[in-house]
RNA sequence: GGGUGCUUAGCUCAGCGGUAGAGCGUCGCCCUUACAAGGCGGUGGUCGUAGGUUCGAUCCCUACAGCACCCA
């Protein structure tokens, strides 16, 4: 083996193997297993985010394969609808071109092609971070298979009454043209201004003042609305008001959602332009005014003057008309909440369009069928109130069930070319007739189209085919096997559907209304059961400082950066490259050089995940510290150290196939069944800690089994036995020593699959194993493993001695090369039979001569002295100590315990405590105070001893 | 405005009713033959503030402050 760890050398040879081999599918043997992953956006990179939360998945199923599961992890990717258009539009535009001028058909193709070109970076890089993932089931949400998915759900709820068209307030992207998610709309605090608007009442002196922070929305105003119980303007409602800068007049209305103190209490209502007032509008039976084109341009239901105005002129020309009018009667500064598209920027226009949405909630349809509240929307929130869906951690499934209980119906129309086309025809009579392609839906429809047919130009929502991803992925709707887009079989529906429903969802709450809740919806209704079992909310990765990544602020970290290293320069260059605003690539280059003045080191793969794992508490965010990092790379190091002690002391003559004889019976030392008795509570606690998905309290009870347990003590412990005279001995603790580094390279391999593989395969012919790979081998279980306790406490008090020496020598400034003489006084029997059994590591890992009793009345020489129970564990001070420093030494540990003492006393002093307190706490308190008047008593006469 | 979290050592975080913990940093001594990415030993905290419940509160309750995020 090489002196040190070097990540580089082996991630490079595993991956390849592991996956060639066919270990990533599912094996066919034991209960099925499965993890759906979020597919990623197929043209999209690896960001932290996924990296962190791919970890998890891995570790689960990796877990979970070596338990004997029958594991899947499916894997794919998401057309990502707008995202993807959006860059094959942008390279249009370098061109000079718009996806108009190419048409429909050839801009398609030429998104088709980029994800050809594009479509494997993202999964090449999940290989680089050990995804385990099986990939010749990989599917995208595009291919043939997934396609009828979504044509055959679209078309069921369409006849079930559950789809339906209709013209409705949507967010609307005027820069994409198209309507948009909530999910795709920020809502971004910008600074703006209040104005107050005078519309003076008809017949009447009388005027009312409305505040606004979009002036020119007055333009389709159809009402004013004030609250029913405010006195000030109870006597209007009802009256007509003139509407300035038109020749309408609208009404005064009353409606609870008025705030009466907010500003005038008056509030101008648009409905064709913003959500609240399009319910009012609804509520009053007042009809919208759109006064936008879908460009956000002032559009012919608007006085001329201002016709074909961007909305930001207009509100310069409305502000500059009502000012000349002399009905501008405020104007101050007003931060507000703006709806910023997330994939253009542009400020989100409410907007009153066709669009095709699913109900989610009329309890009846008018024919008497179950609405879509009864037959989605229900059936979603029960299973997450009944418990068949739990959520990791728990209060997330409260954030589940209030968006339900709140839901809206669900625009899944897009204006795009990129997408699954929405499989509904019109005739020239404006007839909808909805099948699997025209001659379908010509057959399916009651009445004969007027005309040509002509196909719907909308896609579907992306959200609309990742929510049938849980069944859609493993065949459905077909019967027999189902191809991808290459032409492989993929998936097949009779065979896969064991998989469903899936062990756990582990994604991000960001997309918990978006996705969890659809695929809850789509899942239960076309298969009857729930997608997945348990939905664990990740963490969201931000950077030390707790600051969101963004590639704005230059602190977004590339895992491969991380995995691999980067110089600075390229570091710099790489942040700065995308970066338009020549201000913030300024901003980002100088962040960069700040944070990584000498460029990022390589910490490898091992390292990232161990870090990820040690992260992910319950917290819902996690703050990545590089160097934190650095510090589970040492622990790799640790690792890979410990394995080469252990190969190195295995003997010359060892068989033809390396192996190490196994010696009969039980082992040895006690050293051995100590390490035996850890590990075996360090894989109980793993297991617990899996099942709970606590994976920092996992990565945390391995680090430590492994490096303060293992590292520090057995390994110090064996090389006095490996070569001292027993050979029997020797021999024990050669065995144990594979035996127990090969059980906790099983254990870390979830977490640090590379290193604990390419470790593995040195030790394992030692073993005479005969399996291939590290993957191959069950989970070392707990229950294997026999506990020795009394071997335990052996080694505890082993320890003691041995710390309270090393405490000596450094308090006292002895050279750790300087062996030095060791007395012991007092103590009982055991002491003494502890002493003669562990005399020989007493003395090489304290550094001291053999030890020596002085009996009970003799003289002792002044002496450094530890207290171990009754024991004095002592160093004669002539020639190494000094007698002042000691007695200070000796003063302050005393003055210590006293205080300790004195906390028990209180207690045990409060007969409240005593009668009150649970009797174990009290008898524990009890046996406190004991112990430390034991070590007090010894010290004290150790102390005066010293005089 | 409604909701959900968070506030513990210099930094990043565990702990959550009965002796305050980890990693990194820091200080001292050591290049001891697995590992200087290391060893050994230290230092460092009235657990956001104020009340309450309790024999006992970092942990439970209430209020407040500050910081996040989500929904309006």
């Amino acid at each position: 083996m090489e002196k040190s760890f070097e990540p580089a050398q082996i991630e490079s040879k595993w991956y390849e193997r592991w996956e060639a081999s066919g270990a990533f599918q599912p094996s066919g043997k034991g209960e099925p297993y499965c993890i759906l992953l979020p597919p990623p956006n197929v043209t999209g990179t690896l960001h932290m985010g996924h990296a962190f939360q791919q970890t998890v998945m891995d570790m689960l199923v990796r877990y979970q394969r070596m338990r004997g599961m029958n594991t899947l992890w499916q894997v794919g990717t998401d057309h990502a609808g707008i995202a993807t258009q959006k860059i094959v539009e942008n390279q249009l535009a370098v061109e000079d071109k718009t996806r108009h001028d190419l048409g429909r058909d050839a801009f398609v193709e030429r998104v088709w092609k980029w994800k050809e070109e594009s479509g494997s970076t993202i999964t090449n890089q999940m290989r680089r971070i050990g995804a385990a993932a099986d990939w010749s089931r990989e599917r995208f949400t595009m291919d043939p298979g997934l396609s009828a998915a979504v044509q055959k759900v679209f078309i069921d709820w369409y006849r079930a009454g559950l789809i339906y068209r209709g013209n409705r307030l949507v967010n609307w992207d005027p820069v994409l043209g198209t309507a948009v998610s909530d999910l795709e709309v920020n809502n971004v605090e910008r600074d703006g201004h209040m104005w107050s608007i005078r519309y003076p009442v008809v017949g009447s002196d009388e005027s009312m003042v409305v505040a606004t922070t979009r002036p020119e929305t007055m333009l389709g105003d159809v009402a004013v609305a004030v609250h029913p119980e405010d006195e000030r303007y109870a006597h209007l409602v009802g009256k007509m008001l003139m509407l300035p800068l038109t020749d309408r007049l609208v009404p005064v209305i009353a409606d609870d959602y008025v705030d009466k103190d907010f500003g005038t209490g008056c509030v101008k209502i648009t409905p064709a332009h913003d959500f609240n007032d399009y319910a009012i509008g609804q509520r009053h039976k007042l009809a919208p005014i759109t006064i936008f084109t879908l460009a956000a341009k002032v559009n012919d239901n608007a006085p001329e003057k201002y016709r074909g105005l961007d909305r930001y002129d207009a509100r310069k020309r409305v502000l500059a008309d009502l000012e000349a009018a002399g009905l501008l009667v405020e104007t101050k500064p007003h931060k507000l909440q703006v709806p910023v598209s997330d994939r253009s920027d542009a400020v989100i226009e409410p907007m009153l369009t066709d669009q095709w949405f699913v109900d989610l909630t009329s309890d009846t349809l008018a024919d008497g069928r179950p609405g879509g509240r009864q037959a989605i929307t229900q059936p979603a929130l029960d299973a997450v109130r009944s418990g068949e869906i739990t959520f990791v951690p728990e209060n997330w499934a409260t954030t589940y069930t209030q968006w339900l209980d709140n839901i809206q119906d669900w625009c899944i129309s897009r204006q795009l070319w990129w997408g699954h086309r929405i499989p509904a025809w019109y005739d020239e009579a404006g007839n909808i007739f909805v099948g699997e392609d025209e001659a379908d839906a010509r057959k399916s429809a009651t009445a004969a189209p007027v005309g040509a047919l002509r196909q719907d130009d909308d896609v579907l929502d992306t959200w609309f085919s990742s929510a049938l991803w849980p069944f859609s992925t493993l065949g459905w709707p077909a019967n027999g096997p189902v191809k991808n887009e290459r032409g492989e079989v993929v998936a097949n529906w009779e065979q896969d559907k064991i998989f469903l429903p899936s062990a756990v969802l582990v994604t991000g709450f960001d997309i918990i209304f978006f996705w969890v809740a659809r695929m809850v919806m789509a899942t239960k209704y076309f298969t009857g059961q729930v997608p997945f079992r348990e939905v664990y909310i990740n963490a969201i990765v931000r950077d030390a400082e707790g600051q969101k990544m963004s590639k704005s602020k230059g602190n977004t970290l590339d895992p491969l950066d991380l995995i691999d290293g980067i110089e600075l320069e390229p570091l710099v260059a790489k942040s700065t490259k995308s970066l338009l605003i020549p201000q913030v690539r300024e901003k980002v280059e100088k962040r960069v050089r700040k944070d990584y003045p000498d460029g990022i080191p390589a910490i490898g793969t091992d390292a990232l995940r161990f870090t990820f794992a040690a992260l992910a508490s319950y917290s819902r965010t996690i703050n990545f510290d590089i160097k934190r990092a650095e510090g589970y790379k040492a622990f790799c190091n640790k690792l890979w150290n410990a394995a080469r002690f252990v190969l190195m002391n295995m003997p010359d003559e060892s068989g033809p196939e390396g192996e190490v004889a196994a010696p009969t019976g039980a082992p040895v030392t006690e050293a051995e069944r100590w390490i035996l008795t850890r590990l075996k509570q360090t894989l109980g606690e793993v297991e617990k800690h899996f099942i709970s998905y606590r994976f920092d309290h996992l990565a945390q009870a391995l680090y430590e089994f492994t490096w303060n347990e293992l590292c520090d003590w057995f390994l110090e412990l064996a090389k006095p036995a490996l070569n001292g005279e027993d050979a029997v001995a020797a021999a024990s603790t050669r065995h144990t020593l594979l035996v127990v580094l090969e059980s906790v390279l099983r254990a870390l391999h979830p977490v640090i699959p590379f290193i604990t593989e390419e470790i593995w395969q040195s030790v394992a012919p030692k073993l005479a194993l005969t399996e291939n790979s590290l993957m191959q081998r069950p989970w070392p279980c707990a229950d294997e493993i026999a506990a020795d306790d009394a071997a335990t406490a052996e080694i505890e008090w082993f320890k003691n001695v041995l710390s309270g020496i090393r405490k000596i020598r450094s308090e006292m400034n002895i050279s750790p090369a300087r062996t030095i003489p060791l007395l012991l006084a007092d103590g009982d029997a055991s002491d003494r039979a502890r002493v003669a059994k562990f005399a020989a590591q007493i003395a090489f890992l304290a550094r001291t001569e053999a030890p020596q009793w002085i009996e009970a009345g003799t003289d002792e020489p002044a002496a450094a002295a530890a207290v171990v129970g009754t024991l004095r564990v002592m160093i004669p001070l002539a020639g190494l100590i000094d007698l002042g420093a000691e007695k200070t030494r000796l003063a302050k540990e005393i003055s210590r315990i006293e205080v300790e003492i004195k906390k028990c006393e209180g207690k045990l002093g409060n007969a409240n405590f005593v009668a009150n307190a649970p009797a174990e706490v009290v008898v524990q308190e009890r046996q406190r105070i004991t112990d430390w008047n034991t070590t007090l008593m010894a010290l004290r006469e150790q102390a005066q001893k010293l005089g």
